[in-house]
DNA sequence: ACTAACGCTGAATCACAGG
DNA sequence: GCCTGTGATTCAGCGTTAG
């Protein structure tokens, strides 16, 4: 294994000091991990000394298998900087092929069983990334488009802008139960749900990681606002994510800034440099920045009856829903009674209605303070009135 | 062969007589070629029928494959219309690879050497499709996302809104000369080139087709727009245009308007009674039509949190309102948090005013590079930092 | 006649804990 | 495993009806 314990550890210990949202009621993780780390040499080497089942998410940006044909010049004659480095090189598609199955299936035994992975491409790999995902039994939650805000422009004029790369999220099996932010995602985005396109400008200006001659250090460097939302929305603080294809440390860093533990594998000595000065650079946010919208799925649960029997709501009164179509009396133990029919908030509600089912706290309305309010509005001030 | 030549030569004399285009200068159509028909059947045996090397551009809308679960509800109760039709049912990913090579065998075959083919999909099918296109030899020239402007939301909250499907546009071979019609898109485009994402709204209101029950004619038609998009950029008037699931005949349509032979095979009559009656009523373009067709550049809206997540404000910032009587502090997801209240720069702003709503963007303010500014001074300068 | 409110719908792999 | 009860969850556009 090509990791040095003590350097591990005091890696860990320094990223802890800053991250303090680490500290606090986060989940365990395998003191096994060389968390918070890159590993040198081939990714897959790397992988296979890691142990299974112990890795949250992971972030792949593999060689797109770009397959260019000679030099290109912009209209004024000047020369474009291609992506031409040997790790890039394939020579077939068959080979691609083979090089992504080994990968991925040591991906997928890193994955713990509710994990996720998102692995990002264009139309010279995606198609086959993502066939051989299916293949192996993930499970595609989403593709996820990122539409270029500044692509570059297609100098022949011989087909469309190439303005987007193409994300694909999925799970480790069907049956997954991945992390999904829903809130965080739908606050992100001015209280409309995240649609699967983004608009994110590309990596440039101050972000873009260049080496003392100016040069890109790295020519397919991603913008940290890509991994921002990818993990945001898709991990918890403290959730361990692994980057196989760490280049300058994207994932690194922006795992760092949101108090998530990461491992990279990197064999370019030359990008490790890069990507350890700039991840020891990144800092953390603090434990209050942290903090996201929590979904109402994880606020603690109130039973229609706990109104009932704190006084919120008196036994005798009358619910109706918001046209006025149906009135039902609220009874002591919580149940309601619409005629000789008597059964739950919901029960009831999808009854009256003949719906399969029905959310009887926003169904149900009450006279509250001279006001007309549907019932879990009185759910969220027994939730303030009671807390702590 | 399931031809018979006399309403061959009618319909096509009719199509010649509406559509000009066809008369002047166009080059001589395959004179066995079945053009503007549908041909009745099963698409494999239909396309074995056609003569080799005749087609000049195929857009095929096949099976997408969807594997749903059971129902789905939305919020309110009511029923979600899916895609349930055997057409759809595929065993395995297996069947659904044999079925995709059987039919892209024969579009081959019958492509010019010069001719382009377009596959429209959802990532359900289009990775799979993507990958057997490369390796049967086509040439992908672009992956196109057309993003739909109103898609369906994902009622549960369970994953990103599904707002996009993708096209492959591929030439025969590597050295093909395919048509592109780069003047006409950038035209279309107010003069900037034709991007790889196209923002389109979906098929609804009149243009939707229905039976005298109200319900939809097909589950999945594709909108006019859309094909007009791609018969402009890839073929020239005069072209065959040949759709191997023709469905309710959109291909079809937009090839008459635009002075495009067409051949279309399907073997739903239901649907070829709706796409004849329709391609009968089409019209070849005018000028007025046209007009309504351009791209519709729609106003680029910013989230907030897209400011967080791009850098241009931290989490941890801390926001006032004018007088200062106000602070709040940014958290991770561009939500903001007044003591233990946090929501959107709107909500809060409101809630703290105990007004009934709040332009978030004009009633904060932050310090930058010195100033305290409005956010929505940031938001401009965001905005003018990514503008295409 | 004009505006606001309401209803309907679209290629969707759409919950989960507890018994 | 299965079954049951609780209860979380939607955006834009079009057409019709109410005011």
């Amino acid at each position: 294994m090509a990791v040095v314990v003590k350097e591990r550890v005091q890696s860990r210990k320094r990223s802890l000091g800053k991250a303090k949202a680490l500290q606090v009621g986060m989940p365990a993780v395998d003191p096994s991990l060389p968390v918070n780390q890159i590993l040198r040499g081939d990714c897959i080497e790397q992988m296979r000394a890691l142990p299974t089942a112990s890795i949250d998410m992971i972030f792949a940006d593999p060689p797109y298998n770009l397959q260019l044909g000679g030099d290109l010049a912009r209209p004024d004659g000047s020369h474009v900087d291609a992506v031409t480095n040997d790790w890039d090189k394939f020579d077939s598609f068959a080979a691609y092929d083979a090089f992504t199955r080994e990968w991925l299936a040591e991906a997928r035994r890193l994955l713990k069983p509710d994990g996720s992975i998102w692995v990002i491409g264009s139309y010279h790999n995606i198609f086959r990334v993502g066939a051989i995902l299916q293949d192996m039994g993930f499970w595609i939650l989403n593709d996820i488009v990122w539409r270029k805000a500044n692509p570059m422009p297609n100098f022949k004029g011989t087909r469309f802008t190439n303005a987007h790369e193409t994300l694909i999220w999925a799970s480790r099996s069907e049956k997954s139960k991945y992390t999904f932010n829903y809130r965080a995602m739908k606050t992100l985005n001015d209280e409309l749900q995240m649609r699967s396109d983004w608009v994110l400008p590309i990596c440039s200006g101050q972000e873009r990681l260049r080496n003392k001659r100016g040069a890109k250090a790295h020519p397919t460097q991603k913008p940290e606002s890509l991994l921002y939302r990818v993990m945001l929305a898709t991990t918890n603080p403290g959730d361990v994510v692994l980057d196989p294809f760490f280049g300058t440390g994207t994932t690194g860093a922006v795992a760092k800034r949101l108090g998530r533990h990461w491992i990279g594998c990197e064999r370019e000595e030359g990008y490790i440099e890069v990507a350890e000065e700039r991840i020891e650079m990144a800092l953390p946010l603090d434990e209050t920045a942290l903090k996201t919208m929590q979904s109402r799925k994880s606020q603690p649960r109130v039973a229609f009856g706990q109104l009932v029997e704190s006084g919120w709501i008196r036994p005798g009164a009358v619910l109706s829903d918001r046209k006025g179509r149906y009135c039902v009396t609220v009874r002591a133990d919580g149940s309601i009674m619409a005629g000789d029919d008597s059964g739950s908030i919901h029960g009831i509600g999808a009854k009256l209605q003949g719906a399969p089912s029905c959310n009887g706290w926003t169904f149900w309305h009450i006279e509250h303070e001279g006001q007309v309010k549907q019932i879990d509005a009185l759910r969220q001030l027994y939730l303030l009135a009671t807390e702590d």
